[in-house]
RNA sequence: GGCGCCAUGGUGUAAUUGGUUAACACGUCGCCCUCUCAAGGCGAAGAGUUCGGGUUCGAUCCCCGAUGGCGCUACCA
């Protein structure tokens, strides 16, 4: 292993950060780190049509909410031209290359015929066959012309995968693929080589999804006399139906995650157990923190098979992540949480400093998500929230206990003190004094302050709301509307 | 179709790399706690390692075959 490995990540901005890109850029950045390396990001964006720069703001974001920093670029293919062409050259040069003259038209209308026939539809290699001086005299004369690779016609091309170990394809199976197209673009198999020689990387670790693309590749490092880096392919991540993760099966998009109230930290340590197991960790132990996942990482650990995206598992990250932060960390999500949802808090309440966090720590035990504290915990932070109609109807239904309320009410203003303590005293006292059970003052009193049949307890929340709001709202209990009765 | 890869409870992963009652986490279920819900504590169910052959005293682990899934099969990446 060399000292410093040099590692990419290399998306194509034709579309967002999706999971399976997010999780090998994970893997690189563990990796670089882990050995003190470097990350280098780079852009294919050879294929103009579906590249957009837009989806680049976009990758680039989704890598950043994620802390997966990279050390040198982000670099673009689309401006690295003059290096593929000079690539192609030199494999011309060598006559590992030749051009090609066929038409686009010409070579689907090939394709069908070889289909129809029954034969494998790979490219007859006619124009291999021309003699130098004949191609020379077509390209002079301005006919347009492809670059292929001049596949070996027997033998194999075998590479010695990081995790997948030995792997061979017979030469026979593979097409003279196309380098450089007839508008001297070059094509993802000749762009990738020519970078990652030129760029120098150790390592090249990605989808499983390029395994079939490696003999390809392998065979341009021969030919250009190129030193092979270590090739570690990723197993793919698949939906619940085990099928390979595309947008119907929800989120696909890192960005939809962060949107969906799930913190980075979690989203990261999540993603680094998808087809990778922290030996060294021991067993029971799957919340680590960046730095534990970087002393851990070893592509030893990673896994052949495809893992499946599981979001049940992800929630249980985000509860726990969510909890550990000091509220003092958690608020700035929160905020941002708020703004995204258009939730104004009272600005009362953001006053005392103090109070909003001992708030914030008070529900960030019970929240699943960020996104619950511009929802269902809206009542701690607003005077304006909604009443759930359920809880309403299971607490509320006896028309007995608003009024009960409202006595409860008064008591809680009169009563010289107001803890927990306290109040829970008072409430109980007075649950005895007109004979009915305390749960069902604390129950009721539950959805008359914070519009929810579920919160923390009860008195803790009486306290955080303070006296006047939790008289108040007491005392509009029988103004909350009940769902009719159908 | 061809080629390649993979296969351990519902999910993610372990199993000193041929010798364990196949372990851990999530999820599920039950009990405790309790003002609700989480959390927490305790406990349970759930795989005999896709299937079939082999090798071996002994296979999750090695070999062969089948099946299934995934990937590649473009002048996309």
């Amino acid at each position: 292993m060399p000292p410093t490995p040099r590692v990419r990540f290399a998306p194509s901005p034709t579309g967002y950060l999706h999971v399976g890109g997010a999780r090998t850029a994970l893997f690189n950045w563990l990796f670089a780190r882990h050995f003190g390396g470097t990350l280098i990001l780079r852009i294919e964006d050879t294929d103009f049509e579906r590249s957009s720069s837009a989806m680049v703001d976009g990758i680039l974001e989704g890598m950043r909410w994620l802390g997966i920093l990279w050390d040198e670029g982000p670099f673009f293919q689309s401006q690295r031209l003059g290096l593929y062409r000079a690539t192609a050259d030199r494999l011309l040069a060598a006559g590992a290359a030749y051009p090609c003259f066929c038409t686009r038209e010409e070579l689907e209308a090939r394709r069908a015929e070889a289909a129809a026939a029954g034969r494998p539809p790979m490219y007859d290699r006619r124009c291999r066959a021309l003699s130098p001086e004949a191609a020379a005299a077509r390209r002079a004369a301005g006919e347009p012309a492809a670059v292929r690779f001049a596949v070996p016609l027997d033998g194999a091309t075998s590479f010695d995968d990081a995790v997948f170990g030995a792997v061979s394809f017979l030469n026979a199976e593979l097409e003279d693929f196309v380098l450089l197209r007839s508008d001297g673009i070059p094509t993802y198999h000749l762009s990738v080589v020519a970078d990652d020689v030129e760029m120098r990387l150790t390592n090249i670790i990605r989808g499983a999804d390029h395994i079939s693309n490696t003999p390809k590749q392998v065979l341009q490092y021969r030919a250009l006399g190129a030193p092979l880096p270590v090739f570690a392919h990723l197993p793919l991540i698949l939906g619940p139906d085990k099928t390979r993760l595309s947008k119907r099966h929800g989120a696909t998009s890192v960005i939809a995650y962060k949107e969906l109230g799930i913190v980075p930290e979690a989203f990261r340590n999540f993603l680094a157990l998808l087809g990778w197991a922290p030996g060294a960790a021991g067993p029971g132990r799957e919340i680590l923190p960046a730095n534990e996942l970087v002393q851990l990482f070893s592509l030893g650990g990673i896994t052949k098979s495809n893992a499946v995206f599981d979001n049940d598992k992800l929630a249980w990250f985000n509860t726990e992540y969510i909890r550990a932060y000091t509220p003092e960390q958690l608020l700035p999500l929160v905020e941002s949480e708020w703004a995204a949802a258009g939730f104004v808090p009272d600005p009362g309440i953001l006053r005392d400093r103090e109070k909003l966090l001992g708030t914030i720590a008070l529900l960030q035990t019970r929240a699943r998500s960020l996104r619950d504290f511009a929802g269902v915990f809206r009542a701690y932070f607003s005077d304006e929230f909604p009443y759930d109609e359920a809880a309403a109807a299971k607490f509320l239904k006896e028309p007995t206990t608003a009024a009960l309320l409202l006595a409860l009410a008064e008591r809680l203003r009169a009563s010289p003190e107001f803890t927990e303590a306290s109040t829970e005293a008072t409430l109980r006292l007075f649950a005895e004094e007109q004979g009915v059970k305390a749960g069902v003052l604390i129950n009721g009193a539950r959805v008359a302050l914070t519009g929810q049949g579920v919160a923390p307890s009860l008195f803790a929340v009486m306290v955080a709301l303070g006296r006047a709001r939790t008289v108040a709202r007491l005392q509009a209990a029988p103004a909350i509307p009940l769902p009719a009765r159908g």
